[in-house]
RNA sequence: GCCCCUUUAGCUCAUUGGCAGAGCGCUCCCUUGGUAAGGGCGAGGUACCGGGUCCGAUUCCCGGAAGGGGCUCCA
């Protein structure tokens, strides 16, 4: 169906047929495949513009819709600025949400996967996303977890991954433990189930030993990722630098070291504190009178969840050990106690307590009596105020340190320390070992094999991948132990290293292994040898620009990165940054709140796009204000958004001069103001303004509109040029309504393809500008200068001038100020 | 509690140390062989408030208010 094809193209008169149009375009891309990189003859400047891919957990909804419309404009500017640009994309397809789907419908997580899959791919297509297909990659699949397998037994060699026993984050509700990124003030960061504790024994990441390059390594991302997110991972490491000091223990052979960022307050140290569900506490408490008084306590902190214990407004509380320490410097004996408030995992789950200026050591005090030493002189009284004062000031009651300022009294007692051999300077970081290990079923199975002879042995490299069973058979409800226990056949096996009994590891990995390296994949997919080509690697990475959503701020940033500073100190890659400009677009959201079914606001992207086309959804996106900040759906307007582009549309149907035609005897006054809003629509794609490159292409269309019936008329070659470049802006959000454009102003498919229109610099010049002419502030007159005025001439100009005479009405000047070639202010006396 | 961001037309947002703008929405007019459409005209502003710098501040600085976001027993 073409109904205006044979109909003369110049009559304007045909309707804008969103359907029609949609479906004639999609069948010729599919063909031209536009957006198909790395051939290998292209000889185009290579870019990577990388969406982050979705999990497949239904059909496309309207969240995607803007990233993906976001994602477009970038890959699609740049493929028309003659950029060789490969825009990828695949699917996070291991994880909960395929499990638990499956689980209710009593079926292989696989069937409902891939169904998704083909249901999103066949919505992006429709979208008009401008994926390389031939990349698509989906993490499920054994020829990409190969290699997720490969590099943990690469960072298992390097003793980078680790199995250790500890107390982990437990979901009660998924059933499974959680790295510390993914619990979220206490709860599951994927059902808000309140997290516990348990001990287990379970597989880390050593990403604490790349805490400082993590942090060191933002200068290269400052100014190209968003401010926030940079500051969020600083945080999340956290990196303090202090002092470990040693304080020996009455009655116990080894000294006890503590960390403390303030050494400089160890005269006030008036007791001392040992987490409560530590092995030093329960050591110390041994024996003692306090032994059942502790078991008591421990028992009530086990019992405590995450979101108790976070709530800083809650009463402090612990238990006396009876035993006491002294301190290194005055050889005061000081009592220690066990509590909840000092983390066995943090430094070294002992602290010192400097109760004048630490607060929440004074709570501790004033709940348990214990006395408060100024050492700080900030003016106050911490025990009357009830206040810690952590600002600088002279030490007091310091011995040697008396009179010191804080930065003077840390080296000098650091010194001492050192001297004595009672401490050292030290770095602590919030950060910890990123735990991988997951009781479920749908992930990539952990290559270790364990043998009652040999311990822990990796399965050799020529027998990966190590297959996921099939789930038939499986009880796949989550019961605190991998489902893959109960495969017996899969998992008893020999020990690759003696030949004998050995079973696999049960668990699956963290699907965050999964995204921490899939950007590299697509530069070569198909490859079953490796898991990238370190050649391609390099021609292709890191990632110009990537794009999702602000909730991986954390989680998956941190740990692409990590994993990419692993794989330079392997010499696989060549750069320690794996993503170069990070946006971080918007949610979409109705009536100011997230879209949910209960909450009653949920839009369904199949019906917006039924209703008023992919080109006006897309365009409203884009459209509705900068990337970055949400979309409120209730705002925007998708007919106002459809009528534009028909009225846009309707132009390249307006146009009576021929392809080709010499534009430059064209109108100059359309011409200027189509070289305008191409410039400027380019500075704002390049800085991510993407809405006001819509803006620009708007008031182009519509002084085109005015050009047409009042102006230079349709045959003027300028009309042309501004069609053509309203066609070519439009091709980066409206691909099917630029393509009809462009077909219609004579052109071969595709206009993907086009070329951005080349700015003529000199158009961009006015040949007369309007000079503001004030008097004190206030504007008297208007002239027309030529914009290389000089500051005389126009001083001379405007100080001649009717209005200016006039409202000077004879008084003296006193000053005038000059800015060739826009204003004149004239100070009266 | 600490830190960060935002505040310009009814809505969403541009812009700029010097005339305050766009789109959407709205009024009215034209078109009635483009019609669940098209074209035109127009209204609409104390640029959150208060101080400072400056010839001049919506813009820069300081303070306040409102809204949003992040962190929060990490010694």
């Amino acid at each position: 169906m073409a109904p205006h094809m044979s109909e003369s193209p110049d009559d304007g008169r045909e309707a804008y047929d969103v359907a029609s149009i949609q479906e004639r375009w999609l069948p010729v891309w599919d063909e031209l495949a536009p957006f198909r990189s790395g051939r290998p003859d292209d000889t185009r400047p290579k870019k990577y513009v990388l969406d982050m891919f979705p999990y497949p957990s239904g059909d496309l909804h309207m969240g995607h819709a803007e990233a993906y419309a976001l994602g477009d404009v970038i890959a699609r500017y740049w493929v028309q600025r003659g950029y060789n640009v490969m825009h990828p994309i695949g699917w996070d397809a291991f994880g909960l949400p395929a499990e638990n789907a499956a689980i209710k419908r009593g079926e292989d997580p696989i069937h409902w996967t891939y169904e998704n899959i083909a249901q999103q791919k066949s919505s992006m297509r429709r979208f008009a996303c401008s994926f390389d297909w031939d990349r698509v990659l989906n993490t499920c699949d054994p020829e990409f977890y190969h290699w997720n397998q490969w590099f943990f037994l690469q960072m298992f060699e390097r003793g980078l991954a680790y199995r250790k026993d500890s107390a982990v984050n437990w979901c009660p509700n998924d059933q499974t433990v959680l790295a510390n990124e993914q619990v979220v003030g206490g709860l599951c960061e994927r059902c808000d189930t309140p997290v516990t504790k348990k001990k287990l024994t379970q597989w880390y990441l050593r990403i604490t030993e790349y805490a400082d390059r993590l942090l060191e390594d933002m200068a290269q991302l400052e100014g190209a990722w968003p401010e926030k997110v940079l500051l969020m991972q600083k945080n999340w490491i956290g990196r303090s630098s202090g002092a470990e000091v040693q304080f020996a223990i009455e009655g116990r052979d080894e000294p006890v070291t503590v960390y403390t960022t303030r050494p400089d307050t160890l005269y006030g140290a008036t007791f001392f504190v040992v987490a409560a569900d530590s092995e030093l506490a329960a050591e110390l408490a041994d024996g003692t009178p306090a032994q059942e008084a502790f078991a008591t306590y421990l028992e009530t902190v086990k019992r405590t969840s995450d979101i108790e214990r976070l709530d800083s407004s809650r009463a402090k509380s612990g238990v006396f050990l009876e035993r006491y320490a002294i301190n290194p410097v005055n050889g005061e004996r000081i009592p220690i106690w066990a509590s909840d408030y000092v983390l066995a995992d943090y430094g070294t789950g002992a602290i010192m307590a400097v109760p004048a200026h630490d607060q929440r050591d004074l709570d501790f005090a004033r709940a348990f009596g214990l006395p408060v030493r100024v050492v700080v002189d900030a003016g106050e009284d911490p025990a009357v105020t009830g206040v810690a004062t952590a600002d600088d000031g002279p030490h007091v009651n310091s011995g040697p340190l008396d009179g010191l300022g804080k930065a003077e009294a840390i080296a000098a007692i650091n010194a001492v320390l050192d001297e004595r051999g009672t401490g050292r300077p030290a770095v602590n970081y919030r950060l910890r070992d990123w735990l991988i290990s997951r009781q479920r079923y749908w992930g990539t199975p952990i290559p270790i094999i364990h043998c009652a002879q040999c311990g822990e042995v990796p399965v050799p490299l020529d027998e990966l991948p190590v297959r996921l069973p099939p789930a038939e058979g499986l009880d796949l409800k989550p019961k605190g132990t991998s489902p893959l226990g109960a495969a017996t056949d899969w998992v008893n096996t020999t020990c690759p290293r003696c030949g004998g009994p050995g079973t696999r590891d049960t668990d699956t990995m963290d699907t965050f292994v999964d995204s921490s390296w899939y950007y590299l994949r697509y530069t070569s997919p198909h490859d079953d040898t490796q898991a990238f080509d370190p050649a391609v690697v390099r021609e292709w990475l890191p990632v110009d620009q990537y794009v999702g959503g602000v909730t991986h701020a954390i989680l998956h940033l941190l740990y692409s990165r990590f994993f990419t500073k692993v794989l330079f100190d392997m010499g696989l890659v060549d750069f320690t940054e794996p993503f170069t400009r990070l946006l971080n677009q918007g949610m979409v959201v109705m009536d100011g709140s997230a879209m949910s079914k209960s909450r009653g606001n949920l839009v369904r992207l199949s019906d917006e796009l039924a209703v008023h086309g992919v080109d006006a959804i897309r365009l409203s996106m884009v459209f509705a204000g900068p990337p970055e900040d949400d979309v409120d759906w209730a705002d925007v307007s998708p007919a106002g958004s459809k009528r534009f582009l028909a009225r846009a549309w309707r132009l390249s149907g307006d146009v009576t001069s021929a392809p080709g035609v010499d534009v430059t005897a064209g109108d100059i006054d359309l011409r200027r103001a189509t070289h305008r809003a191409v410039s400027e629509a380019s500075t704002a794609i390049e800085t991510l303004r993407f809405n006001v490159a819509v803006a620009r292409a708007m008031e182009l269309v519509n002084v085109t509109r005015k050009a047409i019936d009042s102006g230079c008329g349709p045959a003027d070659p300028a009309v042309r040029e501004a069609a053509e470049a309203v066609a070519v802006m439009l091709s980066l959000v409206a691909p099917y309504t630029a393509e009809d454009m462009w077909s219609r102003l004579g052109h071969a498919p595709s206009v993907a393809l086009a070329g951005w229109p080349d700015v003529d610099p000199a158009l961009l010049v006015e040949d007369l500008v309007t000079c503001v002419v004030q008097v004190a502030g206030k504007v008297r007159e208007r002239l027309e200068v030529p914009p290389g005025i000089t500051e005389d001439e126009l001083r001379e100009l405007a100080l001649a001038s009717p209005g200016l005479v006039k409202a000077l009405d004879g008084r003296a000047v006193r000053t005038v100020i000059v800015r060739p070639p826009k204003l004149v202010n004239v100070v009266p006396a």
